[in-house]
DNA sequence: TTGTTTTGTAATAAAATTGTAACAGTTTTG
DNA sequence: CAAAACTGTTACAATTTTATTACAAAACAA
């Protein structure tokens, strides 16, 4: 997932909250915190979705986007409303404006996530894959199968989470407490020598006979995803 | 990101949820928990960053503040004042006195890292930067790679920890002691002449057949990033 | 429940990194 | 110039970090 995504939200805290966990998902996020420079900002950077509020303070999230869904450019953008209000009413006239999903505030990270990558999957399908692939190795998240060229190889729950993890973000180095947060879960009372033992395990299952290693060692530092 | 940030902080438990985040996120971080301490503290280890609290139980942070603005040597570290209060006068005196961002309590992380993040990005783009080049020397702090021209650098933990802090201020020389605190970490037992060594080892990486040096080496004061 | 798979840990082996000492070389100083 | 002060280089032992293995506990599926 490498998206590019904008928000054009007047609240701080929303803004902040969001921007942060999307980035942790592998977008890359700009924001405006107003209609004006939101509207400029779209048409410069030309961004692969767009969440923007309903209302702000000056130029209304309704209003830009019906400028962009007007204009033949931008038309293809996807766009995801947030509203505080819950009215089925306002659904309607969201999508009626062109609006591509619509989601009320307050809402949780994962359903926000969801919806974005439903949408891109619709729209873009070339940034929100199913199919990612790294050098010969492909790892399939539909059907939950990963292969090395085109063996089709058996991974365990968690090294399979350590390797979609490593894929969305491949060369870049984590630490081992970076992947325990990541691929186990938060407050998760495991010993930082246990990823070892995965890594170890993934090793042995991605390196087949002759390929070469793409788990890389930073001594030091971590692990990453690397040929 | 591999900043240094100095907190200024009395209350505990503040303290620790940020420095616990920031480190997550890469940062260096020390903590002061009354005015005289910081102010000290700030001095000695001149840190990229420093966060500080509005109210503290002697020296306050605004005296600290204008303290650190008056002195050319301190000026130019961003400060990020932290208050209880929200109201928008202070935000206004804290701007006055020369604090380059302010924040209330309670905020979250994310916002905080945010504000951290811009400031860096403005101050000390050395630090805040991913990739960072010096002559034809490349260091990636994502991938944790080094090059010189294109060509791939292996170093050991410390020799990278050692051009990591090099490259965040070009051509400034740096006394071994100030090495040892730097790169190997506050109270440390190792003699100053390791420093010697490590230097050795680096140069013998990075400087390849046919290439100049890019270690300076300043008699009876210590080593420089110099070409 | 029973059998199978997965998981975490501890123990040990292997590998890489580190610090030191000793000495050689170089520069400065008187 | 000679002595002193400082730096460069090397080799090696100690330490640290990572890899590997085996095994019991836990989770899961039949």
């Amino acid at each position: 997932m490498n998206a590019n995504i904008h928000i054009v939200e007047d609240e701080q805290s929303i803004v902040t909250l969001v921007e942060y966990n999307l980035s942790k998902e592998g977008f890359k996020v700009n924001s405006s915190t107003n209609g004006e420079d939101g509207f400029k900002a779209i048409k410069d950077t030309n961004p692969d979705l767009v969440l923007m509020d309903w209302m702000l303070p000056d130029l209304s999230g309704v209003e830009i986007c019906k400028l962009l869904k007007k204009n033949e450019k931008y038309k293809n953008i996807p766009i995801i409303m947030l509203t505080a209000k819950g009215e089925e009413e306002d659904k309607v006239k969201a999508l009626n404006i062109g609006a591509d999903d619509y989601i009320t505030k307050p809402f949780s990270f994962p359903e926000l996530l969801a919806r974005i990558k439903a949408l891109l999957r619709r729209s873009k399908p070339s940034v929100a894959q199913d199919v990612i692939t790294f050098d010969n190795l492909k790892i399939d998240r539909i059907t939950r199968k990963v292969y090395r060229g085109n063996k089709q190889i058996d991974l365990g729950p968690i090294e399979y989470k350590l390797i979609d993890f490593f894929i969305k973000n491949p060369k870049r180095v984590y630490s081992r407490e970076q992947l325990l947060t990541n691929v186990w879960g938060d407050n998760i009372n495991v010993t930082s020598r246990t990823v070892d033992v995965h890594i170890r395990r993934l090793r042995q299952a991605i390196n087949l006979e002759g390929t070469k290693d793409l788990i890389r060692t930073v001594r030091a530092a971590g692990y990453s995803l690397d040929n």
